[in-house]
DNA sequence: GCGTTCACG
DNA sequence: ACGTACGTGAACGCC
């Protein structure tokens, strides 16, 4: 027998929404209804695999009831407009699932599941009626079984003539009389005073109906007989009121309801748009299990298809065909590494216009004379994280061009909160495309930006799908006004950063070695002191040990109102303690040691390459502010404030004794930013006299003539100077000054008070993003938001600092890519041999021949001053050296 | 794998 | 009444 499955959607809906947590997606949809009712609806389906589905929905306008009885479902609870909002969203995922959605106007979803629950067994089908409340339970039948939601996602039971009978103790039919009787307060139905569920049932076991009932209301004893009686109609009308009507005039067909395959590219459209990954993430391993019909059902573009249509041919013939300047696709395998120069194992050449690839392995042998021909050719190279594969151009040729499109970067550009780029979500995000399981394996990214363990093969895939992605992705890129920041900023500064980390900086294993030295002994003293002090031994490096010893066992009074944590051993807690204790104060350097020698001793040792050199990767796409981000080694965390561990630096050395390092750092450039961005005037004063920022701010906002300004003033305003920055909060600034919440915003106060243009600008910035959700950097950077529209306070308040900050932080962190690229194109260009090596946020390194010293102090400087146009000029402070340590 | 701590801008 | 300054990465303990 054939089964049907009829949803209450509206009833189902409401007990999904509150079954869940709230979801609400970045541009502000709540979503958990939808979400739980999916899951429910894919459980079902799983579950009783249906023939013929549908859903049915009430209307908004007045039913048949209502024109009967005008109170129906009056008084009732508003639903909330959240919910309310998520029954379109609903409509559209069920239109991709091609389940039919059945409306009615003047009839409720349960009069419509009624009617065709009847004809659905004229047609001899068996009927599931699946519902969040009981009043589908009378249709239940021989034929007729009935689903209800119970609590939580996954919780429903089933209800048959039997399951009622147990239940209940009534016939399906019965349970309409006890309606009657019993009324429901949610719909406003009145019934009969005094009876509930219990009564209602002894009354209908005793007499049948409630007709029979009403009948013989003269034997019913007491105040419940008196209530019946005087009840009577209003009892009838009640029982009119619930009697599901089946024989409604819904117009339907059969085929229209038949359970048939998802529109899937329209599916992931409408999952993609409600953030529902999890679900894309199913499709495509349901789509894994059966490729070959998912691919046909896929429907559309079939790139699978269009793959094997590509004309193959070998790289002489490719050359040939596409000649210099063209577009091309590239993409590369290489045995990644990080201590030795990576090998390109295999590649794929692409040219999408001409449908032609090449496709090659490589061999050790041929792999630099190729590698060097392709990088001759100057192609405009697009790819997938194209920086690794200029990287090994680099090693075999002097001659490498600038690349052209990375669709990673692009999309870094458009979405930087993520922290991955796969290929795969490109796909399904630009060009709603599901990869199978097996496309995905090859399409994901690795842990870094070098791709591994791929055949030439899988190179042409990626190569193909990366030329898909950007035909869409860069109109999304166009439209969002990205395309200028991306071309003259972002893809020049792939070649600038494969060629830095190409260059590493050498690393003397001896000097770090005298430190360790030094360190482990100074370490093992403090130790034994420590355990000695504690009376026992313990693992210092464990904060939890560390707080049972310092706060439980010998009872140091914790110096703040203990979080919901426990307590915290954190630096500025013990800073508070390590005049009153000994051990404290053993325990912070032991601490300092520590991550003196694990970090940098050995942790540096660990990689430095064989002939020297420590080569970082210089990360283009991970801070979502537009900074960079430095990984094995961070070298832009190298100790540097404090006296000791900055002897570090001492370790990082010039390649031989006619070279030199050259460092160059912005000077305030982030308050300059924010001086110039707010147009406030006496900031902008205070940077064209040459002031100290700190100072000049302290005499503005406490007050002080500039010459009378104290350390401890000075202090303080640089604090305040950096909570501006940061988007500080008076407890945020108080707690950096060890002064109270109070004080600390009778600063920010006092501030705002002086610099009106600051806090109009920083007001609009707020403004800006509470609006759009997003907020952009003066180059045009966007970073999305969704913060701003959660419902819980802090986030929100997250969102407004974020939004103060990030035009802040990234418009710096443009200016500093920029003056990069020219930096590094300038060097090349006059034929110089330094070479960039090192960014630290706001403060470039450039390496080579003593020679060249004077040049490359001036261009450094012209480069970096030029790199904006601001209302306050940029200024550097340069200083050179044979070790990092002696550029200051 | 996550939280804590600490190194940098 | 929340529980709080922005952006990173590495090492470690703990589960």
């Amino acid at each position: 027998m054939k089964k049907l499955i009829l949803i209450d959607g509206n009833s189902l809906l409401f007990r999904a929404y509150f079954a869940m947590r709230p979801m609400v997606t970045s541009t502000g949809m709540h979503t958990q209804g939808v979400f739980a009712f999916i899951n429910m609806l894919n459980k079902i389906i799983k579950d009783y695999s249906p023939d013929y589905l549908a859903v049915a929905f009430d209307m908004k306008e007045k039913t048949f009831r209502h024109e009967q009885y005008t109170e129906y479902k009056a008084g009732r609870q508003q639903t909330p407009i959240e919910l309310l909002s998520e029954i379109p969203l609903l409509h559209r995922v069920l239109r991709a699932m091609n389940i039919a959605v059945l409306e009615m106007p003047r009839y409720e979803a349960d009069d419509i599941i009624g009617t065709l629950s009847v004809k659905a067994t004229q047609a001899g089908l068996t009927t599931l009626v699946i519902s969040g409340d009981k009043d589908e339970l009378q249709l239940v039948d021989e034929n007729v079984n009935v689903l209800i939601n119970k609590r939580g996602m996954s919780e429903f039971d089933l209800y048959d003539i039997a399951a009622m009978q147990e239940r209940y103790g009534l016939t399906p039919k019965q349970f309409i009389d006890l309606k009657g009787l019993m009324g429901d307060k949610s719909d406003n139905i009145p019934g009969v005073p005094g009876i509930g569920e219990k009564k209602g049932i002894a009354l209908l076991q005793q007499y049948g109906s409630l007709e029979n009932v009403l009948e013989h209301a003269d034997e019913i004893k007491g105040k419940m007989g008196e209530n019946v009686r005087e009840n009577a109609e209003s009892a009838r009308m009640s029982k009119w009121l619930a009697t599901i009507n089946t024989d409604s005039p819904v117009e339907f067909k059969w085929e229209d309801l038949e359970f048939t395959e998802p529109d899937i590219n329209e599916l992931v459209a409408v999952y993609t748009e409600l953030e529902f990954n999890s679900f894309i993430k199913k499709l495509r391993e349901g789509a894994a299990a059966e490729e070959a019909s998912f691919s046909a059902a896929s429907g559309g573009e079939d790139f699978r298809k269009e793959i094997t249509e590509q004309k193959m041919v070998d790289l002489e013939e490719f050359f040939r065909i596409v000649p210099s300047g063209s577009q091309v696709y590239i993409e590369t395998a290489t045995d990644d590494d990080h201590l030795r120069s990576p090998e390109v194992t295999a590649f794929a050449l692409y040219d999408s216009e001409k449908a032609i690839a090449c496709v090659r392995d490589l061999t050790p042998m041929d792999s630099s004379i190729v590698i060097s021909s392709i990088a001759g050719m100057h192609y405009r190279l697009c790819g997938c994280g194209l920086k690794k594969i200029i990287y090994s151009m680099l090693s075999c040729s002097e001659d490498v061009p600038v690349p052209f499109y990375d669709v990673v970067i692009a999309e870094y550009l458009l979405d930087p909160n993520r922290q991955k780029y796969p290929l795969d979500k490109l796909l399904l995000r630009h060009n709603n495309y599901v990869a199978s399981e097996t496309e995905a394996g090859i399409l994901g990214d690795d842990r870094n930006d070098r791709s591994s363990g791929l055949t030439a093969g899988d190179c042409f895939v990626r190569a193909f799908y990366t030329s898909k992605v950007r035909e869409e992705q860069e109109k999304a890129l166009d439209s969002n006004s990205l395309k200028e920041l991306f071309e003259t900023c972002e893809m020049p500064l792939v070649h600038t950063l494969a060629r830095m980390e190409f260059e590493g900086i050498k690393c003397d294993p001896e000097v770090l070695r005298s430190i360790g030295a030094e360190i482990t002994e100074r370490i093992k003293s403090l130790e034994s002191g420590i355990y000695e002090e504690a009376g026992r031994d313990f693992n210092i490096n464990s904060p939890k040990q560390l707080a049972q010893v310092l706060f439980e066992e010998l009872a140091i009074p914790y110096p703040k109102p203990k979080g919901k944590g426990g307590y915290s051993t954190a630096a500025d807690i013990l800073d508070k303690l390590k005049d009153d204790n000994r051990i404290v104060e053993d325990v912070l350097e032991y601490r300092k040691l520590a991550k003196l020698n694990s970090t940098y001793v050995e942790g540096l040792l660990g990689l430095i390459g064989d002939d020297g050199r420590i080569r970082p990767h210089f990360m283009q796409t991970v801070a979502a502010t537009g900074r960079l981000s430095c990984t094995e080694p961070n070298l832009q965390n190298i100790p540097i404030r404090d006296d000791y561990g900055r002897l570090i630096r001492k370790a990082f050395v010039v390649s031989d004794e006619n070279s030199i390092f050259t460092g160059s750092d912005y000077s305030q450039i982030e308050l300059r930013i924010l001086a110039s961005l707010s147009g406030d005037a006496s900031l902008i004063n205070d940077f064209k006299e040459g002031k100290d920022i700190h100072r000049a701010t302290a005499s503005r906002v406490f007050d002080i003539p500039e010459d009378q300004v104290t350390p401890l003033d000075r202090t303080r305003a640089k604090a305040v100077n950096f909570g501006v920055v940061y988007g500080m909060s008076g407890f945020g600034l108080g707690e950096s000054l060890n002064i109270s919440r109070a004080e600390g915003q009778r600063y920010i106060n006092d501030y705002f008070a002086k610099h009106k243009a600051v806090k109009e600008y920083l007001d609009g910035l707020i403004n800006e993003g509470e609006t759009s959700r997003e907020v952009r950097t003066y180059f045009g950077r966007v970073r999305q938001i969704p913060e701003f529209a959660s419902r819980k306070f802090m986030e929100r308040e997250l969102a407004k600092r974020l939004a103060m900050n990030t035009p802040i932080q990234g418009t710096a962190a443009d200016i500093i890519k920029k003056a990069m690229n020219s930096v590094s194109h300038e060097l090349s260009a006059r034929g110089l041999r330094s070479r960039l090596i090192l960014q630290i946020h706001d403060e470039l390194i450039v390496e080579g021949p003593v020679s060249e010293e004077r040049e490359v102090a001036e261009l450094l400087d012209t480069c970096m001053k030029s790199a904006a146009d601001l209302a306050v000029e940029l200024t550097c402070d340069i200083h050179s050296g044979t070790t990092w340590y002696d550029l200051k």
